[in-house]
DNA sequence: CCTACCGATCGGTAGG
DNA sequence: CCTACCGATCGGTAGG
């Protein structure tokens, strides 16, 4: 009878996925039930599958799709002619926005990778870690540059990576500052850490 | 029959705790069945109630446990008559620390802690957000003494306790770095980044 | 999209 | 410490 007129333009399950994504990273993957999800949704559980194919496939495609976003970003900036610093504080600002415009998709993608199913997670560690050396390679150029401090290039990334991350909480106290104000500081604090 | 001897000289409790601690944080709290404990441990699930009283209360003493820890540590600081930039480098330290000495329990504490019931979950963010203010008014001191950058207090905080927080990774990638060289240059890279 | 239902597994208890 | 077992809930399928 009353059916829900969708607002967005996007496919049902594109709908499903982004409040997946929400209840996933409220409750956790795995302590969030199909019927949790179909609750949120309006339908009956056995509805979801005519969208979806599984639980952990919703999961997958945020990964991936999150995955993919940064990688592809790192090509496009790599392929650039910016120098050193100037590319790592690109990298950074787009993990902010990232952060700030996605971040319940981002969250997933940092911290319930594990639920992933094979070969799904073989594959999701392998980019994640290729992801990771490529950064390090980049702050290795800036140390050779003298753009960058003479500091182990496996801390500058996890060190960016894991503070980019923790906006995640940011959500929750956004009264505090606004996603501007928040942006430029973090960057001032991380890339001036680094800037020799 | 062939009992297994304990080879500390912890409780019992202790070393289920610790087990567990150790299958929350890679598995997941919720993904974690209390027979996959019990077979950890190699006893049959129901036994693992002789010694706890619920999975939630295990994790809920590891989250008391190491919150207070920070907050003792952090009592402690702010006891000393350190210069502002020193305790923030000394509070860094610790936390640096805790990651390297006990990053399973100090992971479930910054990651699983929504699994927690109440009144323990709201206990603890309360915990939480009062430690997070304290550090915060930290800077703050430390911005007025000049001693740190004018960098918004709360980015500091949650930049610093973000990146300390991604050690957890580390305990993955041994070879790649040691621990007194992640020590140094994190603390070079955090402390640097603030100072003015 | 629904109802009806499946086998598996969950945290935990009873009782010895 | 164990065996036996509980009601609840899980992801997912059958069939319409």
């Amino acid at each position: 009878m009353a059916k829900i007129i969708p607002l967005k333009n996007g496919t049902k399950k594109d709908a499903i996925t982004a409040i997946a994504a929400r209840l996933f990273k409220e409750k956790g993957y795995s302590a969030t039930s199909m019927r949790d999800l179909a609750e949120a949704i309006g339908v009956e559980a056995p509805s979801l599958y005519n969208h979806i194919g599984s639980k952990k496939e919703i999961l997958q495609e945020i990964c991936n799709r999150i995955a993919h976003a940064f990688i592809t970003n790192l090509n496009h900036i790599q392929g650039s002619e910016d120098p050193i610093i100037l590319k790592l504080e690109k990298i950074t600002r787009f993990h902010i926005k990232m952060m700030i415009e996605d971040y319940e998709q981002v969250y997933l993608s940092d911290h319930e990778w594990k639920h992933l199913g094979e070969p799904f997670l073989s594959d999701f560690k392998n980019l994640r870690r290729n992801y990771r050396s490529q950064l390090a390679l980049i702050v290795r150029e800036g140390v050779k540059s003298l753009e960058v401090k003479d500091i182990d290039s496996y801390v500058v990334v996890l060190t960016i990576l894991s503070a980019v991350g923790g906006i995640e909480s940011w959500h929750r106290s956004k009264k505090t500052i606004d996603a501007n104000s928040l942006t430029e500081n973090m960057v001032r604090l991380l890339i001036e850490g680094i800037r020799r």
